[in-house]
DNA sequence: GCCCAGGTGGGTA
DNA sequence: TACCCACATGGG
């Protein structure tokens, strides 16, 4: 079954409306965000941005120059807080070292290099640097997560096993190249995720996608 | 108490 | 390549 992507989108638009994504003030801390929600919850993110920004270290240089264990201190709402603190460094250092600090010369950078400059950081996976391409560049490049997955698999657009790079390539392959429309989509699956397709209780008596869904309900939960 | 969350990297076969 | 595992806080 091929996936009805135009379909998908304007039913979601529709049900939630725009996500006004992402949710943060200026491109720096999107990439601080991108790091830190790795696997964690929005909601604990915003602490650890809260106490980053009370303490005036939302710039890159500031943050870089924090020693470990008090960075470590200020992000520990965010969940493995010593793993996101050795990752934020990383990231920082590069960005430092490669740029200057400046993500605006990070961003001059064509996307499929930055992506692979991205890539080469420690802590930085494929869902972390789309994320910061797509969110604090703005560039036409598509955030896969694994909320994306689950809604694709259990109305069996795709299989189980499908991986980041096919997944990705379903959306970028299918809709226009247009950094806006990756920013919506993407926010709005996620917003599926949270509301009717939750790891071990999907609730598709109700969700927007309901109609699309495969003879027999959805399929297998992963 | 249990399960889950907007992943990633290391180890082993 | 394909599994398995560690990493950790906070909400339901």
């Amino acid at each position: 079954m091929s996936v009805p992507l135009q379909e998908i989108y304007q039913r979601l638009l529709a049900a939630f409306g725009p996500q006004h994504w992402w949710p943060a003030e200026f491109p720096f801390e999107v990439v601080v965000g991108a790091v830190l929600v790795q696997n964690t919850s929005w909601q604990n993110v915003e602490r650890a941005i809260r106490n980053l920004r009370e303490a005036g270290l939302l710039e890159p240089h500031a943050l870089a120059a924090l020693p470990e264990d008090t960075l470590q201190d200020l992000v520990r709402p965010a969940g493995y807080y010593r793993v996101k603190a050795k990752r934020l460094g990383s990231l920082l250092r590069f960005l430092i070292e490669r740029y200057g600090g400046s993500l605006e010369a990070m961003f001059r950078t064509p996307a499929a290099a930055l992506r692979g400059e991205l890539l080469a950081v420690h802590g930085i996976g494929k869902e972390t640097a789309d994320s910061i391409l797509l969110y604090a560049g703005g560039l036409p490049v598509f955030v896969v997560d694994t909320y994306t997955h689950r809604v694709l698999a259990r109305h069996g657009w795709i299989g189980f096993d499908a991986d980041y790079d096919q997944i990705q390539e379903y959306f970028q392959g299918g809709l226009p190249e247009d950094p806006a429309l990756f920013n919506e989509f993407h926010a709005l699956l996620v917003r599926l995720g949270k509301d009717y397709c939750h790891k071990a209780q999907p609730r598709c008596a109700n969700c927007p996608l309901r109609e699309l869904l495969p003879e027999g309900g959805p399929l297998e939960a992963i």
